[in-house]
DNA sequence: TATCCATTAACG
DNA sequence: TATGCGTTAATGGATA
């Protein structure tokens, strides 16, 4: 990359000289900086690039440090001839190109009143992750992988010029806005050049592949609109209610804790005595020696008549007496298996003695006598995480009773969305509904929510292939019944719920246990994790996941063709055309003729680094882990597409009718909608779920049912 | 003191 | 010798 040229505009007259340049340029990058990341944040500048080796940036406000605020650095005319400059040029065509655009194109919209969205033609963040689906997809690590080693450069002089002025700079909160605005312009200006190299770089991928392409205009880029709307719409919350929550868990808490102390008190006391025992020297010219010789004690004599001042004298020397800090692993062990002596139940990768709330489950099982303690070990941290991840999030984050949640298009790997900041809104808590109660409909409106029923076994039937999977849905049967009857042969069961027989009636149990086979076995599970989640032996699991694969001659073929496109192509698709990189198993196969991760053959044959990593055990762990993905993939993918077309539909197809959508859970769309649109908008959400271009590919029939109500454990 | 890593837990 | 997939957040403890 040559050197480009940056410039800061001071001048309208300058800004007036660029005036043709911009107007013509046929594609125009476009960048931001803002003074935060809130909805309310505003635009403190604008930068264009007509091309990679030119950037300006025109500042709309720059920080006076002495009174601690934004200032316009233009006289009145001269800041309404700059603002209408900018509008002319967002507004001039579709063609504009932004990194993460819902971000910017909201900030225009709220700095300069621009509907910025629709003049958005690329987004190099959407055309990196539909190229290449693995993170990173931030601007400065890919201008680092893309364009020029020093990506990172502008970005250093505005952070020493902010902290210089008085700024903050964390992970958590960087002031862009403190920066001198030279600096800050610059930093601005190299994001649009930087922005602008990309789409040079990346967009010739998607044009050159006809599959990406057609992904990317029926797929990624429509999509972009419905991001956009997630993210500005919000979620009303209601403040009073999570503040009686706070105050109701805090106090749970506390007396958790205060129970939980009072019933270990004595055992704790114990604990401590012994290992000081064990921890000090007891002489006649140690302290603790000298001490108790006060109280008659000889030296060599036994300490058992002791134990009561040896603790006080300890306590007495300390000043304090030991607290558990029950959000700790390290005191959380030497609570269960210190104090109370229960036995370990296995360690952590690092070797710690693991403390999980399936660990202390088994425990209460197993040992009634301590059971009490447990269950309110158990009891204390599942309020606990209510109250920090939830509660206190949803009354730190929210603006003025809304919760604007940022959507990720590019979160993960496969196409679904992910959700963060200030809370996730794809793990807020199923069965504790204290928490979907707080999230509430306005006045006048309703919260509809659609989930797709069972997408995941679905859309696995359709993509394994097996004619006996795919017709489980059209025929109306009970898809972990059916798997036990196929596995076994049984004649004793039948898989369809209203038959007399029913597996899930007769034997509950047996359905429960081929959960675990069903998808996971085709997703790699071992039959040593197999072994362990069902509580059989080994050989038993290995029976299993053998019936299984007989029974379904299609699946296990699937998986193995899987494996072969993987290795060969060094890729996975879905069925529309999105990918998964699998480049280890491609290099084994290509440099070692080696067709599957295994891990001696590896050892044998691997004596060089592989794509950078050196031990063949983690060559194998990677190889190992592609296989697993490329077969998920496939199937989780393509039900993400299933959703996002869905609801690409129905933002093309509503019309009038005063319905957004505020959230996506992976197979659950939920729309805000105005009282006398809700059966409409429901009918039309359910026919774009049901019935799109995605579901015309597919075999197997979808099901998706509307649940209306006021608040979001309403509508569920 | 800020940042990084490990562990744990919430969801699909 | 590690052990179905995809995420985000809080916390403690070690490190820089």
């Amino acid at each position: 990359m040559t050197k480009p040229i940056v410039e800061v505009i001071t001048s309208t007259a300058r800004l007036l000289e660029y005036s043709d340049l911009i107007s013509n340029a046929k594609l125009l990058a476009v960048d931001t900086e803002t003074n935060g990341l809130r909805q309310d944040s505003i635009a403190i500048g604008v930068s264009f690039s007509p091309s990679s080796d030119l950037g300006i940036y025109i500042p709309l406000l720059v920080y006076n440090k002495e009174i601690d605020s934004l200032v316009s650095p233009w006289s009145l005319e001269a800041d309404e001839l700059v603002r209408s400059w900018i509008t002319e040029q967002v507004t001039k065509s579709q063609r504009l190109i932004g990194h993460n655009v819902p971000f910017d194109a909201r900030i225009l919209k709220t700095s300069l009143g621009i509907e910025a969205l629709q003049y958005f033609k690329y987004d190099t963040q959407l055309i990196h992750h539909t190229v290449d689906e693995n993170p990173p997809h931030g601007l400065k690590d890919l201008a680092t992988k893309y364009l020029t080693e020093e990506a990172s450069a502008p970005q250093d002089d505005l952070k020493a010029s902010v902290i210089a002025n008085g700024g903050e700079w964390k992970a958590t909160n960087k002031e862009f806005y403190k920066g001198d605005v030279l600096l800050l312009g610059t930093y601005g200006a190299y994001d649009t050049i930087y922005t602008y190299g990309l789409w040079e770089k990346l967009w010739p991928q998607i044009e050159a592949s006809v599959k990406l392409l057609k992904l990317w205009n029926e797929e990624v880029w429509p999509l972009n609109a419905v991001t956009y709307e997630l993210n500005t719409t919000g979620f009303d919350v209601d403040i009073p209610y999570f503040e009686g929550l706070k105050k109701d868990i805090t106090g749970t808490v506390e007396s958790i804790e205060d129970e939980m102390y009072a019933m270990i008190a004595d055992k704790v006391n114990e604990y401590e005595i012994d290992s000081v025992i064990a921890k000090t020297k007891f002489t006649k010219r140690s302290v603790m020696g000298k001490a108790l010789m006060q109280h008659g004690w000889e030296e060599g004599q036994p300490l058992d008549d002791y134990r009561d001042l040896i603790l006080k004298l300890f306590l007495d020397s300390k000043g304090l007496k030991r607290k558990f800090n029950f959000d700790s692993n390290d005191d959380k062990a030497v609570l269960l298996f210190d104090v109370l002596e229960l036995p370990e139940q296995g360690t952590t990768a690092k070797g710690k003695r693991q403390v999980t709330a399936a660990v202390i489950d088994k425990l209460v099982n197993e040992y009634s006598e301590s059971s009490e303690i447990l269950k309110l070990m158990l009891y204390r941290s599942k309020e606990k995480k209510v109250l920090s991840t939830y509660v206190e999030a949803v009354l730190n984050g929210h603006e003025d009773g809304r919760i604007y949640t940022s959507f990720k298009q590019t979160g993960t790997t496969g196409g679904r969305f992910s959700s963060a900041q200030p809370i996730n809104f794809q793990n807020l808590p199923r069965d504790d509904i204290r928490i979907k109660l707080g999230f509430k409909a306005p006045i006048g409106y309703k919260l509809i929510s659609l989930d797709f029923s069972s997408l995941e076994p679905r859309i696995f039937s359709e993509v394994a292939g097996d004619p006996k999977l795919q017709a489980v849905y059209s025929e109306g049967l009970d898809f972990y019944s059916k798997i036990y009857v196929d596995m076994f042969n049984s004649t004793e069961y039948s898989a369809r719920p209203d038959a007399p027989n029913y597996l899930g009636k007769l034997a509950k149990d047996k359905r429960q246990q081929t959960k675990p086979i069903a998808l996971g076995i085709p997703y790699g599970m071992q039959e040593y994790k197999l072994a362990k989640t069902l509580n059989i032996e080994v050989e038993e699991a290995k029976a299993l996941i053998d019936a299984y694969l007989a029974a379904y001659p299609d699946l296990a073929k699937w998986m193995n063709t899987t494996l072969i496109l993987a290795r060969k192509q060094g890729y996975i698709e879905s069925k529309v055309g999105r990918r998964r990189r699998t480049p280890m198993l491609k290099e084994l196969h290509d440099k070692y003729g080696i067709k599957r991760p295994d891990k001696f053959e590896i050892k044998r044959k691997v004596r060089r680094p592989l794509l950078g990593v050196e031990d063949p055990l983690k060559i194998f762990i990677r190889a190992n882990g592609e296989l697993n993905n490329a077969r998920n993939f496939q199937i989780q993918s393509l039900a993400a597409s299933l959703v996002n077309k869905a609801m690409i539909d129905f933002v093309a197809r509503r019309g009038d009718l005063d319905a957004k959508i505020v959230s996506t859970v992976h197979d659950e769309v939920i729309l805000v909608v105005k009282d006398e649109h809700v059966d409409a908008a429901s009918k039309l959400l359910k026919d774009c779920m049901e019935n799109n271009e995605l579901t015309k590919l597919i075999t197997v029939p979808m099901e998706a049912d509307p649940v209306v109500g006021n608040n979001l454990a309403e509508a569920k």
